[in-house]
DNA sequence: ATGCCCGGTGCTACCGGA
């Protein structure tokens, strides 16, 4: 089974380069974030024709996640649990049942959390130590689980081109960077480092001053697997080429092949 | 060079993104 994650940066300023991206990849599920669409708008024809099964968490503006899928999806859970008042659509989960397993699949927009320090980077950090509680309940269950998405975090320093351009930044910061550690190192398995090591490898460049021609980008999207996903894991890739598409999102896919 | 571009809102300029 194969399963990317893929911030694209609008739903329907998407839906061509998010179509042909379909076809030619032909994912067997897409975790997306940033639909930036309520439920009721979002355009579920081009999936649904194309065999997609669909599960949205939006809201009006901003944010937004959703998840594509074959194979069928069972006990849709909408928000990341934790605090009743927060209004941001930033989580959704669902178990696929694939051929052989069933994995359940967490799609996670994590708080961009700028300007730092400040109030939208007490409310990432907040959103963190709730996303390690879940994390800590999806271990505690003992099977394939897989939280993927735009975390808003760059790992390490060989994770971005120019780290010393993000020193103060909420993206990078000890406290941030600290926080995806915690979590990390309960025992998940951080997907694309598990197979690739070294320089150059990143799911985000920015639309301004030319970062993709030059490959200033950063490595922010993740996916962290419970060790019984992590038993299933075949490989696991980032596919940068889409980032020179046409109207291309900001982020590109990343993926992992499972046995499930 | 946190300005450079982009999407969404909702109407033309601003917010949020990273």
């Amino acid at each position: 089974m194969k399963i990317a994650t893929f911030n694209i940066n609008g739903v329907k300023a998407r839906i061509e380069a998010l179509t042909t991206w379909l076809d030619e990849a032909n994912p067997d599920v897409a975790l997306l974030q940033e639909i930036k669409s309520i439920d009721e708008n979002f355009p579920r024809e081009p999936f649904e024709d194309r065999g997609y099964n669909l599960e949205t968490h939006g809201q009006k503006g901003f944010n937004g996640v959703a998840i594509l899928s074959k194979f069928p999806l069972e006990d849709v859970s909408r928000g990341l649990p934790g605090d009743d008042s927060d209004e941001q659509a930033r989580w959704i989960e669902a178990t696929v049942v694939g051929d052989e397993k069933a994995i359940r699949l967490c799609c996670l927009y994590l708080p961009n959390g700028n300007p730092a320090p400040g109030p939208k980077y007490d409310y990432k950090l907040d959103w963190m130590k709730r996303l390690q509680t879940r994390a800590e309940a999806l271990l505690a269950a003992e099977e394939p689980a897989i939280m993927a998405g735009d975390y808003n975090v760059i790992p390490q320093a060989e994770d971005a081109k120019r780290p010393e351009a993000w020193t103060e930044d909420a993206l990078y910061r000890p406290e941030t960077r600290a926080a995806f550690r915690r979590i990390l190192n309960l025992g998940f398995t951080e997907a694309f480092r598990a197979r690739t090591q070294g320089l150059g490898h990143y799911s985000f460049w920015d639309y301004q001053a030319g970062a993709w021609d030059r490959n200033d980008g950063i490595r922010i999207d993740h996916l962290l697997l419970t060790p019984q996903a992590a038993d299933l894991m075949q490989d696991c890739w980032i596919e940068s080429a889409v980032r020179g598409g046409t109207k291309p999102s900001d982020h590109v896919p990343v993926w992992i092949d499972i046995a499930a």
